[in-house]
DNA sequence: GTCTATAGGTAGATAGAC
DNA sequence: GTCTATCTACCTATAGAC
């Protein structure tokens, strides 16, 4: 992101601080995500964002509040989605494609989501707490039983393992996937064929089901 | 691991030594595992080991060595036994079964060991290029062909990475399923129902092929 | 090999001028 | 809202006694 560009426009606006907030969460959104809460100094992050460290403790107060804001984004990225497809009211196999789907295009674009995720829930499984209510999750089963009733919740829990380790896990072993197909382009490639590869996995295991 | 009684025997033997240098690799590794390089601080180290600060120093010269050692140790611990499944003598079946065994026995053991190497793998990938030698994949590849030429590389690459995603992800994504599953005994008998459930995915994925 | 003391640098956070 | 200067705490690493 140029910000250098932005900021000067902004700034004859007269709305500099408008987007100053904006850019802080944008480059911390980048930062943690390849770094990690222990990663990241504010030092660093003030200057790839372009402002003074002190402007980030004017607004997050300190460094777990920014970073807090950043997980809680980042989750819900993650994990939002696939709530709202399983609530629509479609078929069993129009669901499951469409959440295979939409995991493949957002870590096209982000692909550095669930690593980041995965490892501060490992790192502290409280913040687990704040994020994932209670009903989230008998909500995702329920979803995939509607219509559906002879889906166990059992067997629901296993096809959405299913689907999201498939879907999520050549993302994060990105870097070695890479090393295979040298280069970015060519697991761009893998991805692609894969997409289709992993809608008929999944259907075959709830044939077998 | 209670270090203090190991370390009070050894001590009468007048064999501290021998055991120090275990000690510290066994304790780095168990906090590298949590926290992730930049999260683990040499006072807390030394202290869960049970020895002096300055020690660490003396068997490693500083923070990068130690970590780097740990890092060698989780890799291979990771990937080290696939490589020698593939090339031993058995069918396709077989071979598969197998890895599918070794991860879900390893990782029973050793939850945290994927997050911690694909999270600092995505931190510095630089790590890849000391540990995957150039010569590591195609052997996999070629162990999985040998016997079964109908498997062209490119199918092979997408066997490989649904055997491994369908093992690793559900360990990786462990506070999330442990919410779900309300505690480590239903993690725990998950997994275990999960185990012949993937076998049969893969040899389904095989006969589609 | 093991410990204490401390150097030297950097982290997050605050105070106050503009 | 933005910046400079600075405080306090902590971190890695080293020096040197035993």
């Amino acid at each position: 992101m140029q910000w250098n560009k932005l900021f000067a426009i902004f700034d004859q606006m007269g709305k500099k601080s408008l987007i100053t907030q904006a850019r802080i969460i944008d480059t911390a959104m980048d930062l943690f995500l390849e770094k990690g809460y222990d990663g990241v100094k504010m030092q660093e992050l003030a200057d790839r964002a372009g402002v003074n460290k002190g402007l980030l403790h004017h607004y997050f107060n300190n460094k777990q509040t920014l970073f807090n804001t950043i997980f809680s984004e980042a989750f819900n990225q993650l994990f939002g989605k696939i709530g709202s497809i399983l609530a629509a009211a479609s078929t069993l196999e129009e669901k499951i494609n469409a959440i295979i789907d939409s995991y493949f295009d957002l870590l096209l674009a982000n692909p550095r989501l669930p690593v980041f995720v995965l490892f501060e829930l490992n790192r502290d499984p409280a913040y687990l707490e704040k994020m994932f209510t209670n009903e989230r999750l008998p909500l995702f089963i329920r979803g995939l039983q509607h219509g559906n009733s002879h889906i166990t919740r059992q067997k629901a829990m296993h096809i959405i393992l299913t689907i999201v380790s498939l879907s999520v896990f050549p993302f994060m072993a990105r870097p070695i996937v890479m090393k295979i197909t040298r280069g970015e382009a060519g697991f761009v490639r893998l991805i692609n064929e894969r997409r289709p590869l992993v809608k008929t996995v999944v259907k075959n295991l709830i044939k077998a089901l």
